[in-house]
DNA sequence: AATGCGGGGTA
DNA sequence: TACCCAGCATT
């Protein structure tokens, strides 16, 4: 597996296929870093526009260490995971401090950073001789060893064989191959096996056995979680509010929220001295394994309401707003207004 | 080892 | 709806 042949045929069918990625053009470590950040759980396709606009505005480490955070969550707005920005952030401040990290050990220090990234950026960026393991490369080994563990046991083999099969003059290129294949051939759905460049190694094809590689692990129930927001209005203006340190979509902008429930009503009722009024739509908002059901009330403000800092319409949609209230947001006014 | 994070595109 | 994406941090 570790042959000559091996190495040699997947790093010349990545030279000869690789996609022609903005953040490979670079090698500016910086540049990389943020690539990876941003590929964290999230798709090449939906990343590129996001990387081109962030290293427009943040064109360098120092621009971003002394950036303001709401221009940090608003630029990350609509690639969802916010605390990856805010640990960017962060890393970006400690690398002004300290300087840039010369080990995968060193970059793993970096908050935001694991076992993946560090991996990741030591390799590609400094060339360095580290594996990696992300979700193509578990793919492409479980089927070439024909493992069929789950989980957390799958994960450690494949470190194991990302260890021992790592080509360690070319250790950027050779992960990114692995990834590469994994991402444009040996895909999770339809693998194209008959363009693997390494399919005469291929246990699981040997075996036919590729349709069944790699084993799932069981998922999930859903978590059924329903809210509440007030739409209240004043003179054409919008009442909204920071979400508070230590709740979901922290640092982001909303109108006021809560749990759908009598004390929710009182909640808002009391932190906003409006009262609830007619109901005006519901969406639903499916996120990793919760399914939130979110309904959107008119309120009517009192003489006590801070609506002093109410924002209009086109205020409120340029704020980061988290994605369900967007959602409900722009569906309601688009109801209104006949716009999006 | 399991769970929280609180997104999003695609078949 | 199901799947899963160049995962990380916390418990």
């Amino acid at each position: 597996m570790t042959s000559p042949e091996f190495l040699a045929s997947l790093l010349a069918w990545y030279e000869a296929n690789k996609r022609d990625l903005p953040w490979r053009r670079t090698s500016d470590p910086y540049a990389i870093w943020v690539s990876e950040i941003m590929l964290q759980q999230t798709t090449v396709a939906t990343v590129i526009p996001f990387w081109h606009k962030w290293m427009e505005r943040f064109p360098t480490v120092e621009s971003l260490a002394t950036a303001d955070e709401q221009e940090v969550l608003g630029h990350w707005q609509g690639l969802g995971y916010y605390s990856r920005a805010r640990n960017l952030q962060k890393g970006a401040r400690q690398v002004v401090e300290e300087g840039l990290p010369t080990s995968a050990e060193g970059w793993k220090q970096i908050p935001g950073i694991g076992d993946y990234t560090s991996g990741a950026i030591a390799s590609i960026a400094q060339g360095l001789p580290v594996p990696l393991v992300d979700g193509n490369v578990e793919r492409v080994y479980s089927r070439l060893m024909a493992d069929f563990s789950v989980g957390q046991t799958l994960k450690k083999n494949a470190w194991d064989w990302a260890k021992q099969t790592l080509a360690k003059d070319r250790p950027g290129d050779w992960n990114q191959a692995l990834m590469e294949l994994g991402a444009t051939v040996c895909t999770p759905q339809s693998p194209q096996c008959h363009a693997c460049p390494v399919q005469w190694a291929c246990r699981a094809r040997e075996r036919g056995q590729i349709d069944q590689l790699p084993q799932k692990a069981p998922k999930r129930e859903w978590k059924h979680l329903s809210h509440q927001a007030w739409l209240i209005v004043s003179d054409g203006k919008l009442l909204i509010e920071q979400v508070p340190k230590g709740e979901w979509w922290e640092g982001l902008w909303q109108v006021p929220r809560a749990i759908n429930s009598e004390s929710g009503t009182e909640e808002l009722s009391a932190r906003t001295h409006a009262v609830r009024a007619e109901e005006l739509l519901t969406i639903n908002h499916v996120v990793t394994h919760h399914k939130i059901s979110l309904t959107l009330y008119r309120a009517i403000p009192s003489e006590k309401t801070p609506i002093h800092s109410a924002k209009t319409w086109e205020e409120v949609l340029a704020m980061p707003l988290s994605a369900p209230q967007r959602k409900i947001l722009t569906r309601h006014r688009s109801s209104l207004f006949g716009i999006d």
